[in-house]
DNA sequence: AGCCAGGCTCTCG
DNA sequence: CGAGAGCATGGC
């Protein structure tokens, strides 16, 4: 099967990707040229599907391709996909209009024109990855990663592999977990998200409709899973727009540098900076960060 | 060599 | 409670 979405508002596909190849290979969300690949999961069967891109930013088209897909309810799901993957649902005009007011975000969005956040495609993925992320290098999470995605993941072809389901996250073992270089706490982490979402004690689909404490209660119910975790998924994963990271590292170092005048800036700092934002949190934080990362200066 | 990396848990005062 | 140690590995 095959079709065709026209994104409303700009789109800066290769900015907007650059988060599955700034830190190293990503085998569950293939980036090439031209060309993103990735595996539905639907009811036990997958799909291996791929988006290519063309045309100017503020005229992107997006040809998506389901080589196997024979079934309309197939279809709509990889749209949701490439809609998540893409941040297709952000609705850039509106956040450009509001970062005018502000020094910072109105000089850095000319720069970064059509970034948007890549939402991970499903919860249990952003978990992981943020269990990979912990407190290391975010090259040494994402190779973390890879060997996870590889060794437990489905392969598809050389290089594309579908991401490991709960049950078999539920299944591994914590000394298969540190030959991939996981420390035991995190392999510990890793295998019980999977028994919790396989057993539905966390009910990751239920979270979309949460509210925000619930949502926090939930993941930080769980061993090993923070107030950090619960952020990033809100803004990464759920596409909340009301939210704030303030203690992650970047985050803060992005405030310090942007607003902070050299000083450093404690987590409620950031957290006072941000709050005034509303509902337009998540983009003005991605922005800085990407700011931050291709060494932006707004004066 | 030694410190730090997009945290979190556990212990102790 | 708030502070501090420990985690495990790679990069600089």
């Amino acid at each position: 099967m095959k079709f065709t979405i026209s994104p409303t508002g700009p789109l800066d596909v290769a900015g907007t990707l650059a988060r599955f190849t700034a830190w190293g290979e990503d085998p569950a969300n293939r980036v090439g040229d031209g060309v993103f690949r990735r595996v539905l999961q639907l009811d036990g069967g997958r799909w291996p599907w791929e988006a290519r891109w063309r045309g100017p930013v503020d005229d992107v088209r997006i040809d998506v391709t389901i080589p196997a897909a024979r079934d309309e309810r197939i279809a709509d799901a990889v749209r949701a996909e490439v809609d998540r993957v893409f941040g297709l649902a952000f609705d850039l005009p509106d956040f450009y209009r509001f970062a005018k007011s502000d020094r910072v975000l109105g000089a850095l969005i000319g720069p970064l024109y059509g970034l948007r956040p890549s939402l991970a495609a499903t919860g249990l993925e952003m978990i992981v990855g943020s269990i990979c992320a912990q407190q290391v290098n975010l090259s040494f999470a994402f190779a973390c990663r890879a060997r996870l995605v590889t060794k437990y993941g489905t392969r598809i072809d050389d290089g594309l592999y579908a991401f490991p389901d709960a049950a078999t996250l539920a299944r591994t073992r914590v000394r298969d977990l540190r030959a991939l270089k996981f420390s035991t706490r995190k392999a510990e982490y890793i295998r019980d998200l999977g028994r919790a979402v396989g057993a539905g004690a966390l009910d990751l689909a239920a979270l979309g409709r949460a509210p925000a404490p619930a949502v926090i209660d939930a993941i930080t119910g769980l061993r090993g899973l923070g107030l950090w975790t619960a952020e990033w998924y809100m803004a990464r994963c759920l596409g909340r727009g009301d939210v704030c990271p303030a203690g992650d590292l970047g985050v803060r170092r992005a405030f310090e540098r942007y607003y902070g005048r050299g000083r450093t800036l404690t987590e409620e700092a950031v957290r006072r900076r941000a709050r005034p934002w509303g509902a337009y949190q998540n983009l003005g934080i991605h922005y800085l960060l990407a700011g931050l990362r291709l060494g932006l200066v707004a004066e």
